[in-house]
RNA sequence: GCGACCGUGGCGGAACUGGCAGACGCGCCAGCCUUAGGAGCUGGUGGGGCAACCCGUGGGGGUUCGAGUCCCUCCGGUCGCACCA
């Protein structure tokens, strides 16, 4: 057909051109100080771990970059920055178990991290790459921190943490295996109490429960955060002891304050000891004895035996004036509520087990209609409750409440699940808290010209078995003098929680350059909130909460002009295998490299995208790569024969409108994310090319230009092939004509009494009258309809008809 | 226990506010082209039936002219939180 054959569609060659060029052309480098349209496409950055890009990795990755690449397209000036989040115990354990230091290890997992990345084809401005590990960032997340303690955000007290005797070290209720250490399975966790940093985020519950309501994003996370920060309403009561003292209780269920026959301290309470009789003295120590002695997480886990005992130690019952025994049990917990409850048998589930366990009594107050106790429901009516009886729960309730508040024994109180911020870390790899513990002047801040607090090269950042940060054993480090008084002073050898380093890179990344600043006031204001952020719903909890608190206050302390760091954030899916989470256990990890190198970067990337909806994930495959690669070489030699010379250039009508219609089908979809779909429709088009107008210019253009988000390296080549001097890049996305799309004929589905019996090709738009005529005539519609009267028709334009009967 | 999401061919998955179920792709079958094919092209492919037709979106019930989609209920799966008062 052609005189000079088409060069054969060869990814690797043509992407390794054009990643080169990119780099050279410096063609993915926004003007950051004059964009006209800025558009911050920011993607969750990874920790570099030493195995290398993951499957779930690149599917994230590349479906931010295809939205990325889509609004430049659209013409936004688009900064896609990229950096690594290396600090934290994941590295440090890693770098345990292979014997070498972190500071060797992580440079070098970036380095492979960063060829990774190339290689698959982010649209990355590499100018601005950054690693939290580098001193010239983690002295802005110590600048953070000194924000904070200023501002009496951060505080120090003592709190309860998992402690490994094997691990010699704290670990996170995560690594916590039903009471054992999880790199240990046979060594039991104890639960050790240590002095904490603390960042005091419940101050801002409710603000961050309200801004929920104020941003864009995917429900499932807004709903994730909404349970975590966890509101509920209700008041606190007090119950008087006879010798004066008032137990505190915090209760969502006032309303049953008339069966409320015993109270329960948790065993940590302050007034636990201060309440026990002498006689009981010896039997309350031995039952808190056994309880310290339990990790944190055992003594969370539900539905185990209830353990107590009695104080010997009585309350008055505040609406009955009844005295009621007063007990511990480590069913109660201190962090929640005043760590005291009225305990209600009769409509509590923990409380009736405890009630039945130790033979305490049990008072019915709320009537519920055929359901045995304990009944848990608010749909019921008072009893047993004096002048409240007969009242609905919710109304009871608040009578109660307004009753006991006149005496002063009753607030209103609204109550959160949400716990401060612990940021302490006992470990090596990460950024020390900036903070000198002076004798004389307590914990005094390190003056900010003394940033960063630089983390010292320690040859054995072991950790051992005294609680203490390892960073206490190098001496010149750890011995300063006090920045205030100039006494002797010691440095805080706690680094802060990673999730730190991650709450504000975001802030970051358009001002790295500055090394005298954190964030530069004129770059933040162009560039900040963000405009789209996308990432798993791994972090959906505490990495996008974290990061809305500092925004916050950074905000509150007039350090930048929004509240909200992420207007727009969108989940990811993930990606399993067999059906399956991927991890080295299974053994089904899937490792891009290898495909990448096997079917090129676009032929990879679309088939990610390809395996189902992106924020849904799908089920990784090798089989169907091949129909990618299939597709995109039907592309190319589509686009190769619209040059062949003396190919006569028909503009098919009707591939015209298939045009207009991809058009329309392919902008709303990559706009939404939707890139499965996206991919179908571009296949679609692309046969409809090969029966219809193949020889056509202006018919495979703007195909190309819709493919360069999804393969870029080949929309670039083609591009180029198809006689343009610019990258695809600076083209513009293809509009549609809505007419055009919408031009042509339809078919039409023809019902009787609801079931299919014909189908009837008509113009678009044509009127009901004129359908049903021609309906009627049809013969095997005619054959269904029998001579009876049609009774309805039902007429849905361009769509179907249903004749009932 | 609480909360969220999900159950559609042999497989991954389509189906806008209720309106032709199975788009697109894999796989499979047949044919063409080939010395050959894990290449390419053409056609077919939910189940049953020669056919007209009938049956089909986890099970059961309901609303509706019409339900994969809405409501109730049960079953199964995934994720998050979990003795949170």
């Amino acid at each position: 057909m052609s005189n000079v054959p088409a060069p054969a569609y060869d990814p690797a060659a043509l992407e390794a051109k054009w990643q080169s060029r990119w780099a050279e052309r410096r063609t993915n480098e926004p003007d950051l100080d004059r964009p006209a349209k800025p558009f911050y496409n920011l993607m969750m950055f990874p920790y570099p771990s030493a195995e290398g890009l993951h499957v779930g990795n690149m599917f994230a990755f590349t479906g931010a970059d295809i939205h990325g690449r889509f609004k430049r397209l659209q013409g936004y000036d688009v900064f896609e920055p990229m950096g690594f989040d290396a600090f934290g115990i994941h590295s440090e354990n890693y770098a345990l178990k292979v014997g070498t230091h972190p500071a060797k290890l992580i440079p070098r997992n970036i380095e492979n991290f960063r060829r990774q990345l190339r290689r698959f084809g982010g649209m990355f401005d590499w100018r601005h790459e950054l690693s939290t590990t580098d001193p010239a960032y983690y002295k802005w997340t110590q600048w953070l921190f000194l924000q904070l303690f200023k501002a009496g955000l951060a505080y120090r007290k003592k709190a309860a943490v998992n402690w490994c005797p094997a691990c010699k070290t704290v670990l996170a209720n995560e690594q916590v295996i039903a009471g054992y250490c999880e790199r240990h399975p046979d060594v039991k966790v104890e639960m050790r109490y240590l002095e904490q940093w603390f960042f005091a985020i419940t101050k801002y519950a409710e603000r961050l429960l309200a801004n929920l309501a104020k941003i864009d994003w995917s429900d499932s996370t807004a709903t994730l955060q909404q349970n975590w920060i966890g509101r509920s309403e209700g008041a606190e009561l007090a119950f008087e002891t006879p010798g004066g003292q008032k137990i505190t209780v915090f209760t969502t269920r006032p309303d049953t304050l008339f069966g409320a026959t015993y109270i329960v301290l948790a065993p940590e309470h302050p007034l636990a000891d201060a309440l026990t009789t002498a006689e009981q003295k010896s039997a309350v120590r031995a039952y808190l004895r056994e309880v310290q002695a339990k990790d944190i997480v055992s003594r969370k886990v539900g539905d185990r035996q209830k353990t107590g005992v009695f104080l010997g130690a009585y309350a008055r019952n505040p609406a009955t004036g009844e005295s009621i025994p007063v007990w511990t049990a480590d069913y109660v917990l201190m962090e929640y509520g005043t760590g005291a409850i009225m305990a209600v048998p009769a409509h509590d589930k923990r409380d009736f087990e405890f009630a039945t366990e130790f033979h305490l009594p049990i008072r019915q107050v709320v009537r519920i209609e055929g359901e045995p106790l304990p009944t848990v429901s608010e749909d019921g009516v008072l009893m047993n409750s004096g002048e409240f009886d007969g009242l609905a729960c919710a109304e009871g309730g608040r009578k109660i409440v307004a009753w006991l508040a006149g005496r002063g024994l009753a607030t209103p109180r609204v109550q959160y699940r949400i716990h401060d911020w612990c940021i302490s870390r006992q470990r090596y790899w990460g950024p020390p808290i900036p903070i000198i513990h002076c004798e004389r002047c307590g914990p005094v801040a390190v003056p900010e010209q003394d940033l960063p607090v630089e983390l010292p090269f320690i040859e054995d950042f072991r950790p051992d078995d005294s609680g203490v940060s390892p960073l206490a054993r190098h001496k010149e480090w750890y011995f300063v003098k006090c920045p205030q008084c100039g006494g002797e002073g010691r440095r805080e050898t706690d680094v802060s929680d990673t999730f730190l380093d991650s709450a504000w890179y975001f802030l970051r990344y358009p001002s790295t350059e500055f090394s005298d600043r954190p964030f530069d006031p004129a770059r933040t204001k162009t560039w900040l909130p963000v405009t789209s952020y996308i990432g798993g719903n791994e972090h959906a909890v505490l990495h996008l909460l974290y990061s809305r608190f500092v925004t916050m206050v950074l905000h509150d302390l007039g350090h930048v002009h929004f509240d909200t760091p992420f207007p727009r954030f969108r989940a990811h899916g993930m990606i399993i295998k067999d059906g399956a989470k991927m991890s080295k256990a299974r053994g089904n990890v899937v490792v891009p490299d290898t495909y990448i190198q096997e079917w090129g970067a676009d032929t990879f990337r679309m088939y990610l995208m390809f395996l189902g909806p992106f924020q849904m994930g799908g089920d990784f495959r090798e089989t169907g790569i091949v129909g990618i690669r299939r597709f995109l070489d039907k592309v190319w030699h589509l686009a190769h024969e619209s040059l062949t010379p003396g190919a006569s250039p028909r503009l098919d009508k009707s591939v015209e409108r298939k045009l207009h219609q991809t058009i329309k089908k392919v902008t709303a979809d990559t706009e939404t994310l939707d890139y499965n779909t996206a991919i179908s429709a571009m296949m679609e088009y692309a046969n409809a090319l090969r029966e219809g107008g193949a020889g056509s210019r202006e018919l495979v253009e703007p195909l190309v230009v819709m493919l360069a988000p999804y393969a870029p390296h080949f929309a670039e080549e083609l591009w180029e092939h198809l006689g343009h001097q610019r990258s695809v890049f600076e083209a513009r996305w293809p509009s549609y004509d809505e007419r055009l799309a919408a031009a042509g004929d339809v078919e039409i589905a023809v019902q009787v009494n609801g079931k299919l019996r014909s189908r009837l090709t008509v113009p678009r738009g044509m009127a009901q009258d004129a359908v049903v005529a021609r309906v009627l005539a049809d013969a095997s519609v005619k054959k269904f309809v029998d001579g009876k009267p049609v009774k309805k028709v039902i007429y849905v334009q361009d769509r179907l008809v249903n004749l009932v009967l």
